[in-house]
RNA sequence: GCACCGGUAGCUCAGCUGGAUAGAGCACCAGACUACGAAUCUGGGGGUCGGGGGUUCGAAUCCUCCCCGGUGCGCCA
């Protein structure tokens, strides 16, 4: 159910018509034929350009299209008025009977109101968090893994096949840095005294708990052995233990991974190789020296030959180099290799959530998939800028587990994964967020969390109180009835604003931009409240009124439709509706 | 130097694949509580959409050149 969508349709349909009985001429591109809500509602609830966009290819004036146009809507019975207007608009009016149909179809299947087929169970793979197995998330992470997973519920709920991926980097120095900072630690858990830990080691405290676990596994038996010896089984021991507690975190702020991909597990598998093999095949790699960047001083820069992408057939600044002067793999080679699988894996689209400091590695990431799916496949990067953390307007900093900064599990003990949640949904991920935990947890309309999760409250707090007051919830088979009742221009308003959420969410999941949904909420439950209030000044507007039982089911009805778009939405986000605050 | 992301009301930010007179919250001004919870609501003032040029029926939105802020720029991941 999306009455843009169906109006949309009659457009068409009104235009093949008029095809049909030769007004238009063949063959008219419509593809921007677009079914919108007016900036200002005093032009109607609808308008639509189509006479504007087709004037030109149909060689006719916007009005002489926009006139026959408007006459053909004006004849189908959802529609109370068509009127040209401006330039070649045509404005429509629906008739109440039209929101009264939204408002039955919203009802009769609450669970699908909004989803729609726009994916049309295409493949993508939504990849975020990804954060090296070194540490505990922070807040940066948390802000992907929260874009992340909105993302690909976002994307679910509106028709693709989503898989959501983390790519564990478990092939680097980083992790050997890991095994010798948590040997350390191990030792320590042995009874030694460490002191210090020396620069080039990870001095968080979350390895104090590894290097305890590492000491039950294995006792004394690695404390005065060479490294050697030790090195692979504390790496790959240590980050699983670190990974354990990251997959916690994120299961704590509601975020369930379909798959973890290791990097290493592309290591002595031939797989890199053969990746850069088929980039070779297309001429795309070769032995090449790169100019130093200007304007950024490099100390000991000494030009030399290095194996090469030719990224920049694809769209990039400049090649980029895939093996270290040691002959090593840089990072960027398992990469390919990595998205090289997710490619052979078969998706249409694959999206990385990145933080903005990585921004600078989407170009060549991007050519690599183009060269590898021969531009098949779909590439998109998604930046999410840097949080701030406020707390009672003052900078917050501290960390009890990592020091230096703040942890997602910090963040959570401040105000709870919901929270969370919407709060970093409410800014759109290219720009940067502030984030005051005093003000998120504020009762008031200045935060968005609390007056979209009281509106809820409300739907619900009114279905008890019409309980108490011996008025029957509406049974399904009579809210086609009940909600002819609805009449009233606040009412109208509230159901007109209710059938643009499935726009809302079409529009949100084709930009990839999820904080859309959160800004409608917070629209929705403005216009419920502003409904709301007005049963303060005239007692015949409120919803529960034991004097006329049917108009007050018709009520509640309404009432429980703002319920079900605001569930559903905050379903989108991953947050979970609240039903009474405390 | 180059690339990417920002620049919209005093402040924090929306602005729908180009659409009509650019919106919301806060702050400010004026009103409304013996309450289906006023934890709020109603109304009002306030903008050269960073600046110039261009594209067209139409530009905050697209192109281009500048200005300001953030991020990044071989041998880190």
């Amino acid at each position: 159910m999306n009455i843009f969508a169906d109006m949309r349709r009659l457009t068409l349909d009104s235009l093949d018509a008029l095809v049909a009985a030769g007004t238009l001429p063949q063959g008219l591109e419509r593809r921007a034929v677009a079914v919108e809500p007016p900036r200002d509602a005093a032009h109607g609830d609808m308008a639509t350009n189509a006479a504007m966009v087709l004037a030109k290819a149909a060689k006719m004036k916007p009005r002489d299209i926009a006139e026959p146009l408007a006459a053909k809507l004006a004849a189908d019975p959802r529609v109370e008025a068509a009127e040209v207007a401006g330039p070649g608009f045509i404005n429509l009016r629906l008739t109440v009977e039209a929101w009264h149909g939204v408002l039955t179809a919203v009802l009769a299947a609450p669970d699908a109101f909004g989803r729609s087929d726009l994916g049309q169970g295409r493949r993508v793979n939504v990849e975020f968090v990804s954060a090296n197995p070194t540490g505990p998330l922070h807040v940066g992470h948390t802000r992907g893994a929260v874009f992340g997973d909105a993302l690909a519920r976002l994307l679910s709920f509106t028709g693709w096949d989503v898989t959501r991926e983390y790519y564990i980097n478990d092939g680097g120095a980083q992790v050997e840095t890991v095994a010798r900072s948590a040997h350390l630690r191990y030792r320590q858990a042995l009874g030694e005294e460490v002191g210090e830990i020396p620069a080039g080691l990870y001095p968080g405290d979350y390895l104090i708990e590894v290097g305890e676990t590492l000491a039950q596994r294995h006792g004394d038996a690695f404390r005065d052995a060479p490294e050697d010896a030790w090195l692979a089984i504390f790496r790959d021991e240590a980050t699983d233990l670190i990974m354990a507690t990251i997959r916690a975190d994120l299961a704590a702020l509601g975020v369930e991974m379909d798959v973890y991909f290791s990097e290493k597990s592309l290591y002595g598998t031939g797989r890199i190789e053969e990746t850069l093999a088929a980039l070779d095949d297309k001429g795309l790699i070769y032995e090449g020296v790169l100019e130093p960047p200007k304007g950024k001083k490099i100390e000991d820069w000494e030009p030399r030959p290095q194996t090469l992408f030719r990224s920049s057939s694809y769209g990039d600044d400049t090649d980029r180099p895939i093996k270290k002067a040691d002959g090593a793999w840089t990072y960027f080679a398992p990469d390919i290799a990595y998205h090289k699988d997710k490619i052979d894996r078969g998706f249409d689209l694959l999206i990385d959530v990145l933080g903005a400091d990585h921004g600078g590695y989407v170009k060549r990431m991007a050519a690599a998939v183009a060269a590898l799916s021969e531009r098949k496949t779909g590439f998109e990067a998604k930046l999410c800028q840097l949080v701030r953390l406020f707390k009672n307007g003052e900078p917050f900093k501290m960390s009890k587990r990592a020091g230096t900064f703040v942890t997602l599990r910090d963040v959570l003990d401040e105000v709870g994964a919901d929270v969370t949640r919407f709060v970093m949904l409410m800014r759109k991920n290219d720009a940067p967020l502030d984030f005051d935990f005093t003000a998120a947890l504020e009762q008031s309309r200045e935060n968005p969390v609390w007056y979209v999760q009281y509106a809820n409250a409300r739907v619900v707090s009114v279905e008890t109180k019409a309980n108490q007051a011996g008025i029957k919830a509406p049974a399904q088979s009579e809210v086609e009835h009940l909600a002819t009742k609805l009449c009233h221009v606040a009412e109208i308003a509230l159901m007109a604003k209710i059938s643009s959420f499935p726009r809302v969410v079409e529009a949100a999941s084709f930009h990839h931009e999820p904080h859309r949904v959160a800004f409608y909420l917070y629209d929705l439950a403005a216009e419920f409240h502003s409904y709301w209030n007005k049963g303060t000044d005239e007692p015949a507007l409120r919803v529960v009124n034991p004097d006329e039982i049917e108009m007050s089911q018709a009520r509640l009805c309404l009432a429980r439709a703002v319920g079900v778009v605001i569930g559903n939405g905050l379903g989108v986000l991953g947050v979970t509706p609240m039903s009474e605050l405390r």
